[in-house]
DNA sequence: TTCTCGCATTGACACAGATCAAAGGGGCGC
DNA sequence: GCGCCCCTTTGATCTGTGTCAATGCGAGAA
């Protein structure tokens, strides 16, 4: 919080970081998806560098001018968006291979603060000239719609589930989501490290985090997961994708 | 290219509906924004044609194989999402000049509902083509990537909507964002016709179709609006607005 | 190591909004 | 133009989650 940051909106690029698009083990998961060796190349020679972060450290914030987006290379991150009237939602949370930043592109601003939640790394992609090379390149320019479209698709996700579900279902939505995505990169998807606060989940749940922590502990109870503070194991993943249809049992 | 097939799901194209861009007066707001002549020009001959819905007509269904991207020319539509288990979301409404069915460029299916809430009428922009265009026209390019942006910044708002708000400032919000696009093109921003049933507001909103209902009651009680039906007239805009500063008054 | 502060857990109670129910009223199809 | 049915309104009650409060645990700092 009180980072004795020395210069805490100019990003501090660090040119020697920077790693290879084809060198890196997210190739696949991230915006070179698709690419063939020359592309890659030609996609590895805009990349401006890498920019590491403590954890806490803010990767931008709203009202920023927005220049680049940004791969996460390593580490873990939250998105938020606070409003002046003091309101404060999680608009999602961001692992490897995973871009951030997209929000700038409308307003040539950025809209919502980006904050890693551990120690963490990301390649920056300068939007101008990535406009200027997905042009060259078909394969690329489908790709980054694809990834935009995917954000659009994935808000939709949260606000159904903001929008029509109750505490214990959100929170089965989120950590199979969390499951996944881990398992996606690799890691177990049973068993996982939680890198946010409750009132992190809270927040991006739409949920207090007292109503967070007591479904923590409901989940515990009935032998869903196991959970001490932030190490989970997932016991039951079954039962607990069966949280997520409604409890009278209706079909559609 | 035209491996046309006749199915009732296959949208049912009106060419004599075209209109060209360079004599729409939504350009302004839609697509062709900072586009000279000639490049609307450019842009005019991809679009395959208009599309005319009645009230209640889909335009598309989620699962539909997606091709092209939708422009409002006029009417009013909303998009739902519904999930197997028989949840249902509304994640927007979208007026003249608004963009349908970015959706369905991630997966190449669309993943909503889009139907038409009065009779309307739409242009059918063609996606790949659009992509062809887009990286020959820079200001097309960079103008489509703004609109995907803006879907994901509004996408934000909705979310801290659904996220924190109760429901007298969810409808609060909903009215004010209604108002102001009513008035960007053209019409009153102080009295308009609701083109949506309480229910859809509801789902919208993250409230059961009652609790919107006595929001409505409420807001006529207090003199904020006078409402008889679908029929709205803002009275007090400004007590309005203020409604959605928190209740304590305190601040970030 | 020990201290400390932020984070998490748990309980008691309050309340906003959901649910259940009933009664018009108006728009749309015929 | 008429009639039906969906939409809307309003009331009474229930409940899930928020709020307030107190205690406890553990990670990180010195």
């Amino acid at each position: 919080m009180h980072a004795n940051v020395k210069q805490n909106v100019v990003p501090l690029i660090t040119p020697g970081l920077k790693v290879a698009c084809s060198q890196c083990n997210l190739r696949e998961l991230c915006l070179p998806f698709g690419l063939d060796d020359v592309d890659m190349a030609r996609l590895d020679n805009l990349i401006g560098g890498g920019r590491k972060l403590k954890r806490g450290q803010h990767l931008y914030r709203a009202g920023d001018p927005f220049e680049s987006i940004f791969a996460v290379r390593s580490g873990f991150f939250k998105t938020d968006v606070l409003t002046e009237d003091g309101r404060d939602q999680v608009t999602g949370f961001q692992m490897a291979g995973e871009i951030l930043g997209m929000d700038g592109i409308s307003t040539e601003l950025h809209t919502c603060n980006a904050v890693a939640l551990e120690d963490s790394e990301v390649c920056l992609i300068p939007f101008t000239e990535l406009e200027l090379l997905s042009s060259e390149i078909h394969s690329l320019q489908h790709h980054l719609h694809k990834v935009m479209s995917r954000e659009i698709v994935r808000d939709h996700g949260v606000m159904m589930l903001l929008g029509t579900m109750r505490a214990e279902e959100r929170l089965a939505a989120f950590l199979l989501n969390l499951s996944q995505r881990f398992s996606a990169r690799g890691y177990s998807h049973t068993e996982f490290h939680l890198r946010m606060t409750r009132e992190e989940i809270g927040s991006y749940l739409g949920l207090k985090l007292e109503t967070v922590s007591r479904a923590f502990s409901r989940f515990q109870d009935e032998g869903l997961i196991s959970v001490q503070q932030k190490h989970v194991r997932i016991i039951d993943l079954p039962r607990i994708k069966s949280l997520l249809a409604p409890p009278d049992g209706r079909i559609a």
